[in-house]
Formats: C-alpha cells, structure tokens, sequence
DNA sequence: GACTCAATAT
DNA sequence: CATATTGAGT
C-alpha cells in the first residue's frame, strides 16, 4: 500500500512546479453572454442556432424602487437605458456544480500555490475559471479541508482514494468529488515550525490565450432519484460543441437556463427551478 | 477587508 | 445531498 503513496508523489512533484506549465491553466466557466436579454421589451436576440434553447428566466435583485411592494412576481423593469451603464446585476447565481474536472483544477491550484498561499482570493485568481467567485472557492476549500482532515486519521492503508467506492460507514459526509480526484501528496498539514514554504510564485498572469477548442457547456443536473453523476465528459450526446468567447474578469455572470428538453434525464419533475451552473472541461487533462 | 470555522439554509 | 449563506472570531 505504500507503494501508492509514493507512486502519486513522484508523479506530482513532475507534475506541480513546473512555471512553464503552469501556466496555461485557464478555463471559463459559465457560458458568455447569454444572460443579458431580458428586459430589452421588444428587442429579441436572434437566436438562429440550432442548439437547444436555453431560457433563462432569473429574479432581479430588487433593486428596490424606495418604497414598497416588492412585486412578488417575476420581474420588474426597473431603470435601464438611459444612464448607460452597463448593468453589473447583482444575479443570484445558479450553484456551480463542482465537477471533477473542476475540482481537479482547484487542487492543482492549491497544490502549486502552497498551502500558505492557498486561500481563497488566490486559489480563484489561479483558477481562472470565469465566473467562479471567491466564496465558491471559499465553501468548497472549507470542505476540501475536512476531507483532508478525515483521511489523515484515517488509516492510510484503506486510503480509499483513487476513485470508485469508498464505504466509510461512519461519516462519509464530505466526499465523492474529493475523493475522485487525485489528492495531492501531503496537502496535509504538517506543522511547520520555522520552516517556510516553497514555491516563490506569482500570480500568474493569465492573459494568455491558446487556441485549444475548449468550450463549455451548460449542463444541468437533474438529479432526484439519480445518485452520483455519471460522466459527461465525452459529449455522449450528439451534440458537440461549439466555441464561446471567453471573458476573463468583468462581465457579470451568465448563468444558464433551464435544460428545456435534453435527450435525457427529465421524466418526472423537472421544470423545477433547478439550475446548475455548470463548466464544461473538456480535454485535455 | 480577508481568512477560517461552525452552523444553518436551500 | 451538495452548495450557499451567515455569523463570529482572528
């Protein structure tokens, strides 16, 4: 069982301080622009794309005219148009569905950051994944955290990482996606009494762009009644893809619509208010 | 203000 | 159930 441990470690110091790849970690999240539609009244958006229609239906912050009577319905129109301003909506976001891909790019980013760097602010700008915030990043580093702390008091033979089944019985409470990706060496503590960390970086700049046909998508869970997600990675659905801009930094937040009408996974219930914001990694990994 | 943690809400 | 949100302490 040893020999686990240090084969993940080798493999990990290849493939973590390495400046010159690091670089091109770069992803985007949420899809572009499609969000900002709505109450243009009568101006439409062409939508000639044979895609599936995305709807977006949110609620607006109630920007709060002074005075009462939040209208309890959908939407209001508030102020628009003339000012000129961009509307930096204050949206509630959709919950960003933390695939494994995704997570894999969090624990790289901490993994090359350092423990001492990695918090939340930083972890999000390494990420470079459009549209996370930091209290995304915030919420699940907490509970990247105690999964951390669970399996260091655990045994390390039964160390159940790798991927699959995992049966604690006890608490099991915060895994699954932690436990499919693989953990980094020693991210567990060790107490450091003067000694500092490594790794001198900077935040990279992650201006750079490369032609790589990643693109993403909005996939929504339907889950009830289904249990862990299965993969989506590969487009088991005809259809591919397509190439968004990508934005990096400003741009409010888009978020996706409900699925309409996937080949699959609705039958029951399904028109519910469930969206999921959802990155579509593709690739290269 | 930002970070961490626990508890809680959705 | 997985995230988000909030509150308190540093």
């Amino acid at each position: 069982m040893r020999e686990d441990e240090s084969n993940w470690f080798s493999k990990w110091e290849e493939e973590l301080p390495k400046p010159e790849e690091l670089i091109p970690l770069s992803q985007t999240l949420i899809t572009p622009d499609l969000a900002i539609a709505f109450d243009i009244g009568s101006s439409q958006i062409l939508h000639n794309h044979h895609h599936q229609s995305f709807q977006h239906h949110q609620q607006p912050p109630a920007i709060s005219t002074p005075s009462s009577q939040p209208n309890s319905g959908e939407f209001d129109s508030s102020e628009l148009g003339g000012g000129g301003d961009e509307p930096a909506r204050t949206l509630k976001r959709p919950r960003l569905v933390w695939t494994p891909q995704l997570h894999k790019r969090f624990v790289d980013a901490v993994a090359h950051l350092g423990i001492k760097n990695a918090v939340p602010k930083t972890i999000m700008q390494l990420m470079s994944v459009d549209g996370l915030t930091r209290e995304n990043v915030a919420s699940h580093l907490q509970k990247y955290r105690l999964y951390l702390k669970r399996m260091q008091g655990l045994s390390s033979g039964g160390g159940g990482n790798g991927a699959g089944g995992f049966g604690s019985g006890g608490d099991p409470a915060t895994d699954h996606l932690f436990a499919s990706s693989p953990v980094p060496p020693h991210f567990l503590h060790q107490s450091h009494p003067n000694s500092d960390n490594f790794l001198p970086y900077m935040p990279v700049a992650a201006l750079q762009q490369q032609h790589h046909h990643h693109q993403q998508m909005a996939a929504v869970a339907g889950h009830h009644l289904h249990r862990h997600v299965g993969h989506f990675g590969a487009a088991t659905n005809g259809q591919s893809n397509h190439q968004f801009l990508s934005r990096q930094s400003s741009q409010p937040l888009h978020r996706v619509g409900t699925p309409v009408h996937n080949s699959y996974m609705d039958d029951l219930e399904s028109a519910k208010e469930k969206k999921a914001l959802t990155l579509f990694p593709i690739g290269d990994d």
